[in-house]
DNA sequence: GTCTATATTTCGATAGAC
DNA sequence: GTCTATCGAAATATAGAC
């Protein structure tokens, strides 16, 4: 009997951990590749490299490219998503305007390839995702544009344009993750540091909030 | 005796016409297949198709794709820099960046393809044009920091950093392009008018300048 | 300078032994 | 579930007639 039988009886969920375990190590792989590539710049022998696997077994886990793909990016959305829930429940624009901007920048600083594969998809028209923009995204926004609308209308900010408002939040902080290689070359070469990360966490806000005449 | 040679011979500059005419239709052609596919998505048979041309003179004209892709980036990064023109000479924040970000909208609006190309290029590591980044990019952006520094001092504008109000203001303006699609899908899937345009550069431009204490 | 035909390479995907 | 070998399609680039 082989040695994978005997330890598959031993315990029953092992089978079940080594495709999620594969799965996980294809994924992040993946979207290092997308990122650093684009989706017609990279090949499904780059990426098995990179996941340290033969190229048939991606193929094995994921039908084809394309379903790889779909993955990787729904994956940075739906991080994007859980970290709106700091927008609602706040007082008001400086706790939830304050809170979003903070959880957005740290988002492209610990998912910038995410980000990347992100940006690249809809830059391209969407061809994957367009579903998600039509519905979850557009739900979304209508909701948090309604929460700005009651800021203005409570006086707790001047009268902007709670649309625009959200692409200049959604612009400048994904900015840093999609433009990360110019933000570097920029600053010598060298990554941002954690006091780096602080400033541009504390310029953003302090710019918008001031501009939206919150503070 | 060919009927070209005796144009060529009547209008001596004909030869020089066709090619620039040619390049023309080509790098236009490329632009908007490099923007939509990516340069790894983007095939030298899309391009020719675009340009209405076989596919062979694409070669007789840009020796490789790579060639085609460096030219079409030259180009827009070309129209940013002529465009932060209005920046300098400008009496403060409310006139430079005002101006600067009304060009940077403009721009977005008539070359968003360009625009795009820029950003996939800078997403993937600029491997074609990092020189650009390291020399000419870097030596406009301390010269901008500067006149931005030289406001502070002379209070006309808050102290917010320089560097990150600038990363502020390219992700902003440049978001319309980049990400247009996105937008056109939350405007109910039409592209912005003229008053919405011009409600995006007066909120962009409201925001950022109240943010910064100019107004 | 134009264009058809093709050489050469590379990629996505699969077959089939283990 | 793993991996080698390979197929068929598609891409870049070029050769050579016109």
């Amino acid at each position: 009997m082989a040695p994978d039988a005997q330890i598959s009886r031993l315990r029953p969920g092992r089978r079940t951990d080594i495709r999620r375990e594969n799965e996980r190590t294809i994924l992040d792989a993946a979207e290092k590749v997308f990122a650093e590539a684009g989706f017609g710049g990279a090949t499904m022998q780059l990426i098995a490299d990179m996941a340290g696997l033969p190229k048939a077994n991606l193929h094995y886990y994921f039908a084809t490219k394309e379903d790889l793909y779909r993955k990787v990016v729904q994956q940075i959305f739906e991080i994007w998503l859980d970290a709106a829930a700091c927008f609602d429940n706040a007082p008001g624009p400086v706790e939830g305007i304050g809170a979003y901007v903070d959880a957005k920048m740290d988002i492209s600083r610990t998912y910038p390839h995410g980000s990347k594969v992100w940006a690249s998809e809809v830059m391209h028209g969407a061809p994957v995702i367009q579903d998600y923009l039509e519905t979850t995204l557009r739900d979304w926004t209508e909701g948090r544009i309604a929460v700005i609308q009651r800021w203005i209308d409570e006086g707790k900010m001047a009268p902007v344009d709670p649309r625009h408002l959200l692409y200049l939040l959604w612009a400048t902080t994904q900015h840093y993750a999609d433009f990360g290689h110019q933000i570097q070359t920029l600053n010598n070469g060298q990554p941002l540091s954690d006091r780096h990360w602080a400033e541009a966490k504390a310029s953003v806000k302090m710019i918008v909030l001031r501009g939206i005449g919150a503070i």
